[in-house]
Formats: C-alpha cells, structure tokens, sequence
DNA sequence: AATAATTTTTAGGCAAGACTAAAAATTATT
DNA sequence: AATAATTTTTAGTCTTGCCTAAAAATTATT
C-alpha cells in the first residue's frame, strides 16, 4: 500500500514518462510536484526499494510494470470521480481536478468498481481524457492537437492538453468544448494564429490555445 | 484547515462528549483511537491552541462550540458518504464505515453540499444515526434501547448503537433491520435475555444484543 | 581539454504524529 | 493521613516527507 504522497510521484512520474520516452529527470518531477530535487531523491529510492521504478543515480528513473500498473490504477480513479463530479454533482470541467486530487487516494477496491458501473463504465473524463481499465491497460484514441492541422483540415474537438480553470474557463466563454466540429479556414504566418469555424461560428485561436485543444480528424 | 489526524480526534471527542457530560480524559481518548495517552496529550495541546477545545491539566478536555461545530461537519460528511454508499453504489450496511472514514476526510464544500441535494437531502445514515445540517445542529430522534423495554411496550427498530461488522452482519441474518416491528413479549430474569416478536417471527434476543439495539416505541 | 554551468546527490535539520520510559499529579485504599 | 494504584504529563526517539546548503557528477562552452 502507498502513502498519498508516494502516489502522487507515481503518478507524475507515469504522466512525465508518456510524453519523453527516456528516463523521467529528477529535476522534471521536482517541478511537476513543485517540491525540490533533493525531495524527489529521497522519494526515488524509497520507490526504488519497493520496485515500483528502477532507478540509477544520475540517469533519471523509468517506471516498472508495476509502476505502471499501479499508476494507471490512480489515473483511473482520479477520472472515474472526475466524470461523477460533472455527471452526478453538477460540477464544471474546470472544477473537478482539486477535488479529485483528493478522491483519487481513497482504498477501497469495491468503491471504484462499484462507481464505474454505476457511472456506466464511461470511456473518458469531462476533459476527453481515457479512463484506463482494471487492468491498467489505456485506450488511446487516434487525436492531434489543433496546431498542428492544415488549412481546411476538419474533426471534432476530442480533448484538451492544459486542464487549467483558467484555460478552460477561457474555452467556455468561446464556446469551446468535447464534441464542437472545428474547421481550419486559414493560419496566419505572421503569429501562427488560426482562424477557424467552430459550430458554424469564425473566430480566430491563438496558437498557444491551439496547442492545447485536440481534435479527432474526420 | 484541519489535518486528517486532527479531525480523528475532534470527532473522536464529540463522540465521547455525547455520552460523558463532563471532561473526556486522555485515557478515555486514547482508548477510542488505539493509540497512547502520551500522544493524545500532544494532540490535545495542539488543538487547545487551536481554539477547538479546553484544556487544563489533568482535567481532561470540552470542546468549544467552534470544536462542536467542526465536529458535526466532519460527522455530516461521514454520514452522508454512508447514505451514498448504501443507495448508490451497492454497499450493504455492515461495509460502509471505513470507507466513509476516508472520505469523510475530502475537503471541498461544493461537494457536500451538492452530495446532500443528489441524496435528497437524508435525514439519517444507514445506521440510523442522523445526519448533523450544515450549520451543526444535529436532529435527536426519541429513542430507547430495546433492553430498557418492559414486557409488552413495542415500537420500531430506528437504530444500533455498536456498528461493527460482525453485529451488523449478525442482524442481518436474523433479520433484524432498521423499520422492523419488534414487541417484547418476555423477559427472562435468569439472563436478562428477550423473548420479542420482529416482523411477526419471535425469537429469543441476549441482552447484549438487546443493548445494541434502538426502538422508538409506539 | 579545461573550465563553466547545470543537475543531482549527500548531509544535516525540521515539523507532524506517533512511540517508550520515567516522572508527576491525582485518586483510591488502608 | 499515609501509602498504593492509577492517570496524566514530560522527556527523549523514531519515521515520513519536506527543506537548505554544500559536494559530486554530468553536460555545455570556450
């Protein structure tokens, strides 16, 4: 059984891990946890010790399998519990994160099982992110960031990449969300803007927001 | 802000206030919490300071209304988890605490409050115990241990008073549960022991059952 | 290749919350 | 009232998880 807090660095380490594909750097986790680097070895070699990662002084950490496993299980809750905040307890997208900080460190196997069913074993969370499975297994949909489309490239809005209340507050006001049909009119050189149809509707998108925003392609 | 441990101990002592009347001794503490006097001394002091109790040397602790009030809250969102837990998510009577130990922990006001509006709004947990307001007060319903019944009185089952597993579980297989009717119809003076009538089946009850056991009498 | 800059680790400390053992205060008993 | 028994507190330790400061290793720059 895990601390919360040795929960935590699992998990980032799982989330730094799917985007880098080398070692995860001690330095990388001390800012994802906003704690400091000396922290993050002390913590390193306690999970070190209980097999969750292997670890080599200087060369960063890679998670076992089950590491991962055992990550991919927290993912699960914290997602689970986002879709009952937004499904059950009328929260917004851009409230549930903190909470389920909090929810994601409950033990109790039955709770979480017993929720998926009763949320009818939803796929993904209110940000399109895929709820992995019992087994840990991790379905991912075929999705590329807005930034990275071509004039008069079209899809559907499937995820978001900044889960910040700011940004999706932001996304909101725009109207802006899962499931909107987005249209790539034209990208302008000049700052890498996009102007897009969104729901019928023109308006012109950031490239900072455009990386954030994922969309399937149809 | 109150720290997990803090919060075991507020409602630790609010329990033992419920039935004491005067100071709770560290003693008395330290027994409920399985842990040692010395410990909860430490604690004690700390919550003095914190304005959530009275405290003068060996002469045990009373919490300040503030203390009561924090107490029901962490109390109304223990019991409201159980509610949840039994008519949502499958839970029988006899599993509910623990987890609610857990959550009762989760910190977010939204929550509860939108968890009380997606019960509607119960007035008492699985168990029979109510379920302080918002603002602390807590509903006493009149109720009598079934052991202070004299022959013949009746009335129906509102309540336990040890929520253990192993009672729970042994009610439910002798069908005893909360909105039973149960009459006295003998009391035997050689064991103190009960002979009622639940739902229309007699049957023989030992005291100490008896002593676990509330009727609201009709 | 040598030096500079950066990253990572080590060493030593701190706070929370628990513990043991011993001292002090209170309560009970003779 | 004096002694015994019990309760409570103090003093000192331990673990977890964090910190700072300094040392060591790695990486970048000249």
């Amino acid at each position: 059984m895990f601390s919360q807090s040795e929960e935590n660095y699992i998990k980032t380490i799982y989330h730094l891990a799917a985007i880098s594909d080398k070692g995860i750097s001690t330095n990388a986790i001390a800012k994802k946890l906003e704690t400091k680097a000396s922290s993050v070895t002390d913590m390193i070699k306690k999970l070190s010790d209980k097999k969750v990662l292997v670890y080599k002084k200087y060369q960063g950490v890679t998670l076992t399998d089950f590491g991962k496993r055992t990550a991919a299980n927290i993912i699960r809750k914290h997602r689970l519990w986002e879709v009952f905040l937004v499904q059950k307890l009328n929260f917004t997208w851009d409230e549930v994160h903190e909470v389920a900080e909090q929810l994601e460190h409950i033990k109790s196997p039955k709770l979480i099982d017993e929720l998926d069913a009763f949320l009818g074993y939803p796929k993904s969370d209110p940000h399109g992110d895929p709820i992995p499975d019992k087994d840990g297994n991790l379905p991912q949909i075929q999705k590329s960031l807005l930034s990275t489309l071509e004039k008069s490239e079209k899809g559907v809005c499937v995820g978001v990449n900044d889960t910040s209340s700011e940004f999706l507050r932001f996304l909101d006001k725009q109207e802006i969300g899962l499931g909107k049909n987005i249209e790539v009119l034209d990208k302008e050189p000049f700052d890498d803007s996009f102007l897009v149809k969104i729901n019928g509707k023109e308006m012109t998108i950031s490239n900072k927001v455009a990386n954030n925003i994922y969309i399937q392609k149809s």
